[in-house]
DNA sequence: ATGAAAGCGCTAACAA
DNA sequence: TTGTTAGCGCTTTCAT
């Protein structure tokens, strides 16, 4: 029964509904012995204030709003579960909206959300960047891992990781470095593959570019043919489930790994580390990531400033990749 | 901006709010030619009805709180898009809330969720029904994958396709057969042993228990030597995750899958499809457990009868398994 | 430090 | 079919 307001307590104690109001809202404006008979008799009775209520006198929900591409996609649980730990920690809760396979519709979803929320935190690697625009124009936001235009984002660099990466099967004597990209309207796909390709300028190891690919399993383990077929032996791989479906795709081929091939994904997703060998990988601070993101976001609702914030991915070397030397 | 109301769309037309107001709630009320103009401008200005506002008025707020142990859990993000994807069909949004690890805490994410919302989807394989009973106590809800006692719920079944499962082997051959049981408090985990332990009685193939478990990757890898001791050649796992973790282990102690021994999981999380050889499970239809979950909610907050909705579990054959003969 | 009163945007009788 | 009038529970001036 959610039947104790405000006033029931005021009531009881014979004090205003204002006064109980306060106790909540503005506890210094009240006296101390009143606030800890409003809050004992408010406990009792089970109060829990109405947001709604609240909501409509103050224009603020205590709500939020996340947008995901994929949930299905085993780099975005812990995402989830990081931001909606960071906004419980603010007492606001979190209203979240899946794009599906048919990331079309997130314009949609964002204009219903955008009405119930204070704010929005948008992970959409695809969408266009002039789409996203209009449809967030005009409600705070902030964008999770891609930059775009004008809007405050956070977002996890990989760059120096990669390059430590491919350094890393340099150094192990690799000549040949395959790079598998992730799909063409993906920001992230093009950051990853850019800083591959910087790195190779600087190394006397040749590169190798496979796809775009849509960055399935069954893309990565299409694609090991490919592999094979281009002497590379060492592979950077878009991202995890790609790289998985490349050691599928290898096995089927019955290379080695890492014995004749190393393959190197990125997000360290569950799937990194279930897989036999385990995979090596990028790792993202993804707790992190969810702190700053719900922080940007309370800075954006409240009209501060917020500075883009960058974290940095950091490799981490497992079963799918040899010693160096 | 979200500036436009019912009023001042009702002024732009010289007409009163309550018929704006009509025109969306209960359109058969209003005139065709009115209603349609304040379509047309509530389209112009970019009008939408304040959720709160309503929320207020009516006492419905238009969203539902999902409770999920784990969304890490693979198991979990299907189940999610499915139920919201379900709501979003009725105009409902889903509020998350995630247990995380300390499933301590899911009482009290009850208690906060249930002031803002119109009724709760809980999904809590481990908590005590005692306690789940008391935090749910006085707000709709519908139970997910668990009976409880007064509650109506929406499960999927998986004693037949298990059954099912262990006929299989036995039928190619396999004569003694492990049970890696899950949690012991988990009411899935009760289930399906005792599956299993009933078709066993039929059979004269041997039946080991092995575990309970956490169901983690872990549990599983460290179990392939208990199961190799015991001489079973097939393997029937809780869940897909420590169905995984055992292909890894036997990986680790040079057996061969299917070869020298078959496993079976349940969930067919999308692990299971990229772990190599591709492993044999049983698949729920999440889809209709989301569609059902939602419905029967929907029903639950109407204040109607509902019945409890119990789905089947289907099993299905991929490389971890030989054919049966 | 506290109370009175107005108002947030909407819905729901009740009248007309 | 439409308008009037009260609220829904809370916050917030403005007085006191």
């Amino acid at each position: 029964m959610n039947r104790a307001t405000i006033y029931s307590i005021a009531q009881e104690l014979g004090v205003s509904a204002s006064t109980v109001s306060r106790a909540f809202s503005r506890p210094d404006l009240v006296r101390d012995s009143v606030r800890e008979q409003i809050v004992a008799t408010a406990q009792r009775l089970g109060y829990q204030p109405n947001r709604f209520a609240r909501g409509l006198a103050t224009g603020r929900t205590g709500l939020i709003g996340l947008l995901v591409p994929d949930i299905t996609n085993p780099f975005f649980p812990p995402v989830v579960r990081a931001i909606e730990q960071a906004a419980a920690g603010r007492d606001t809760d979190v209203l979240l909206a899946d794009a599906g396979v048919d990331g079309m519709a997130e314009p949609a979803l964002i204009e219903r959300l955008r009405a119930q929320v204070d704010g929005l935190l948008i992970a959409s690697p695809r969408t266009s960047s002039a789409a996203l625009k209009e449809a967030i124009a005009g409600t705070p936001a902030v964008v999770i891992n891609r930059a775009l235009q004008g809007l405050p984002s956070v977002v996890v660099d990989n760059t120096a990781a990669l390059q430590q990466a491919a350094q890393y099967m340099a150094d192990s004597g690799h000549r040949k470095i395959a790079l598998l990209c992730g799909p063409a309207s993906s920001w992230a796909a093009s950051r990853r593959a850019k800083a591959v390709r910087r790195w190779a300028e600087d190394s006397d190891a040749e590169l190798v570019e496979l796809g775009p690919f849509e960055a399935q399993f069954d893309d990565g383990r299409t694609a090991a043919a490919d592999i094979i077929a281009s002497g590379a032996t060492g592979v950077l791989a878009f991202d995890d489930l790609m790289a998985c479906g490349v050691l599928a795709g290898l096995a089927d081929h019955g290379r080695k790994v890492p014995d004749d091939i190393s393959v190197v994904g990125c997000d360290d997703v569950l799937l990194a580390r279930t897989v036999t060998p385990a995979l090596s990988t990028v790792t993202a601070p993804i707790d992190e990531l969810g702190r700053h993101a719900v922080q940007a976001l309370a800075q954006v609702v409240a009209g501060e400033p917020v500075e883009n914030v960058k974290l940095e991915g950091s490799l981490t070397l497992r079963g799918t990749t040899t010693p160096a030397g």
